[in-house]
This record gives structure tokens, C-alpha cells and sequence, in this order.
DNA sequence: ACCTGAACACCGTTCAAGT
DNA sequence: ACCTGAACACCGTTCAAGT
């Protein structure tokens, strides 16, 4: 008999269907912090709201302050995540960069700008001013991506191809121009801080340049 | 008779009372300006609300579509209004410091990174990513700033204290530097970037004179 | 514990209507 | 031309209630 078999199909696919959108989420956070980065490329940090999350997620909207007590630790959330992925795409350019210390330092500038110009808006939210001691595993994610600098800096000194100022200052130098590059180009079109024709990473490599060997005459 | 008389006060007044909140606003988008960025102050920029803006100018909430399109054009004035500031602030620091090249630049990247600090909403206005293509006068602005410095470095180049390398690219070199520091100081507080004690402006000129000596050994 | 539905106070924006 | 009031579709957040 094929009919017993064919109900009964169709009773589980009911019961996936009814029960799919209600409860039974398995990991609701995560699910929701994917989410977020989704809507964040399509539409912008501005469009990004708890309720549309929710409504993808196939939840009410009112789901996800089971697993974040408001929008703000949401977005601390997303930021959080954004700074892990910045670290990744960091680490692999200096992996695949020479051993040669100026060219890890250009290498990882130019993936932290390109980061910050495929991800405009998860940079922006990474980058938005939040009351910090209330998410302290979003200081530690970025500290841990700042560190990542560091480091390079710290082996540059160490085999003299950087002067051997204080490496903290030197590092966070490095790191306010780039993400000033980042962030103007982010906010002003990339052609703000282009000549003409030239590309991004042409523009990162000449200003990292720049920082390297000084403006004095 | 003094009754009359009384009377006839109290009905101006009554007119008074009835007329200032309906229509005649002599300059109601200057006036919503002016409130924009008190709200900000007061606020931040994620609580500045069209609706709000024109309930503390007493008119209806829809009022402002009378001078503007929509919010986003409000921003847009809100942040062409803020480069003004800016412009102002770092010519005055520029005129205040010596003739000397390096002082100048310090001097200007302090006033630039002080006024960011001080209206930090107001900053966030100002680069906030947007159709630049909507708003010519906000480009124009932007750019009026950013000529200042470049006329800074144009005579530390002629007066030799700077390398004749092109001017561009050293002003916006000089400019992604000095604009990391601010947006960073913004986002994750100034002492992130500072060591211990030190002021924003030891941080910026010691940063400024990194850039300027190079980092290279 | 995890999720829902109803409710609240707020948005930006549109539109017909008033002067 | 300039402004209003009512209305719409959206928010974030709270709360009592269901499993």
C-alpha cells in the first residue's frame, strides 16, 4: 500500500512547518547575529531593525530579547563579530605578504581598508560610539585585531627595519591613518582620497609610504 | 479709565500667545538648524528626531518638509553646518600658532581633534556615509576644509619644511591621520589611544610629528 | 527557559485641507 | 507659499500570558 506512506509524509512535513517557526530555534543569537550582518549589507546600518531580524529569523519580533537585553547589545554583538572577521582577513594579507616588514605593514593596511569598503556598514557599527564598559568582550575583540598591529611593529623594530620609538604609539599611528583612509572612504567615496585612476590599494601603499618615511624635508 | 487699557493688554497678549506658535517663522530652516545641533548635543545623533526638532521650534511635525526634503537633507545641512564650524575652529588655531610649518599642522590637527571630541555627534553627522551626488554644498564644505590644510602644506613646501613630494596626496595623508585619531578617540574613548596620563593634545602632536619624522629606522 | 500577542510611545512620510 | 491634522506603516520596548 503506497497511501499509508504518502499521509504520512505529509504528516511530518506539517509538523516541520508548524513547529519550524515557533520555539525550537537552535541557536536563536547566532542565527539572529547572521541575520543582522545579511540586512547589514543590504540595506544599511539604518534600515536594521530588531523587528525585521526577528521576522527573518521566522521568530516574533520580540524573540530576540530573550538572548540581548536591547538593540544597543545587538549592535555590540554585530561589532563584536566585524572585529573578529577584520582579523582574519588582516592575518591572512601579512600570512601571504613577504617577510619583508614594509610589506606586511602595506598588506595589512590594505586589507583592513578593503575590509572596511566591502563592509561599510558592519564597519560603521564597529565604529559607532557605544558605552564601552558595558560590552567588554568588544574591547577585547578590537584590542585583539589592534594587537594583530602590534605585533607586526614589535618584529619590525626588532629586526630594525622600524625606528625603535615606543611601540604603542607607533602602532596606534599606523593605525589612525589607516583607519582614517577607511573611514573617509567609507564616508566620502574612495575617489575623495584617489588622485584619478589609481586603485585603493595603490592609494593605502602610498600613504602607509608616506607615514614610513616622514613628510620633513 | 485704566480698565480699557488693561484689557487691551491682555488681548495682545492673547494674540501674541496665539499667533507666534503658527506660521510666521522668520527662518524656520536656520531655526531648525540651530535646534538640530542642540539636540545633538544634548542627545546624540540616534535621538535627534524631525518630530522633535519641530516641537521645540513650536511648529507641527511636519513643518520641516517645508525646507526640507526629507531627514536625510537634514543631516545633510546639519553636517555641511558642522564643516563651517570646523573650518572656523582650525583657521583660528592655524592664525594662533607661529609661522612655523610644524607648529601650524600641529596646531590645526589639535583644533580638528578637539572640535571632534567636543561635538562628537555632530562629527558623526558629518561622516556619515551618504549620497554625496544629492547634496553639492556638503561636498563643497567638506572640500573648503580640507583646502585649508591644504594651503598649510602648499607653503611648508615652499618654505622647504616639508618634501616637494605631491601636495594631494601629503594633505590627505595628513588628514586620514589626523581624522583616525578623531574618529577613534570618538568611538572607543581617548584613551584608547592614549598611553596614561597624556592629553589628547600631546597624543595628536606626537602623532603629527610620527608622520612627520617617519617611522622607518 | 523560551517564545508569543497585545499594547505603548515613538518614528518618518504622505496627503487633503486650511490661511 | 506656508503650515496644520489625520493617517499610514514602521520602530524599540514592556508585560502578561502560554508551553
Amino acid at each position: 500500500m503506497t497511501v499509508p506512506i504518502y499521509v504520512r509524509v505529509i504528516d511530518t512535513v506539517n509538523i516541520e512547518l508548524e513547529r519550524m517557526p515557533k520555539y525550537h530555534h537552535g541557536d536563536l543569537r547566532n542565527t539572529l547575529l547572521a541575520i543582522a550582518t545579511e540586512l547589514l549589507a543590504e540595506n544599511g546600518v539604518q534600515a536594521l531593525s530588531l523587528r525585521k531580524m526577528a521576522q527573518r529569523a521566522g521568530v516574533s519580533h520580540n524573540a530576540p530579547y530573550m538572548h540581548f537585553p536591547d538593540k544597543d547589545a545587538v549592535l555590540a554583538a554585530i561589532a563584536e563579530e566585524g572585529f573578529r572577521l577584520l582579523t582574519v582577513d588582516v592575518e591572512s594579507a601579512i600570512s601571504q605578504a613577504g617577510d619583508n616588514t614594509h610589506q606586511q605593514l602595506i598588506a595589512a593596511s590594505q586589507a583592513y581598508v578593503n575590509f572596511a569598503l566591502n563592509h561599510s556598514s558592519h564597519m560603521q557599527v564597529m565604529f559607532r560610539s557605544t558605552d564601552l564598559a558595558k560590552y567588554p568582550q568588544l574591547v577585547e575583540a578590537s584590542q585583539s585585531s589592534l594587537n594583530q598591529l602590534f605585533e607586526l611593529v614589535k618584529s619590525g623594530q626588532e629586526q630594525g627595519d622600524l625606528k625603535s620609538s615606543d611601540t604603542h604609539e607607533m602602532t596606534k599611528a599606523i593605525w589612525a591613518m589607516v583607519h582614517g583612509v577607511a573611514a573617509i572612504s567609507i564616508a566620502y567615496e574612495p575617489t575623495t582620497l584617489l588622485p584619478g585612476q589609481a586603485s585603493v590599494e595603490d592609494v593605502v601603499s602610498k600613504f602607509v609610504n608616506l607615514l614610513l618615511d616622514g613628510l620633513t624635508a
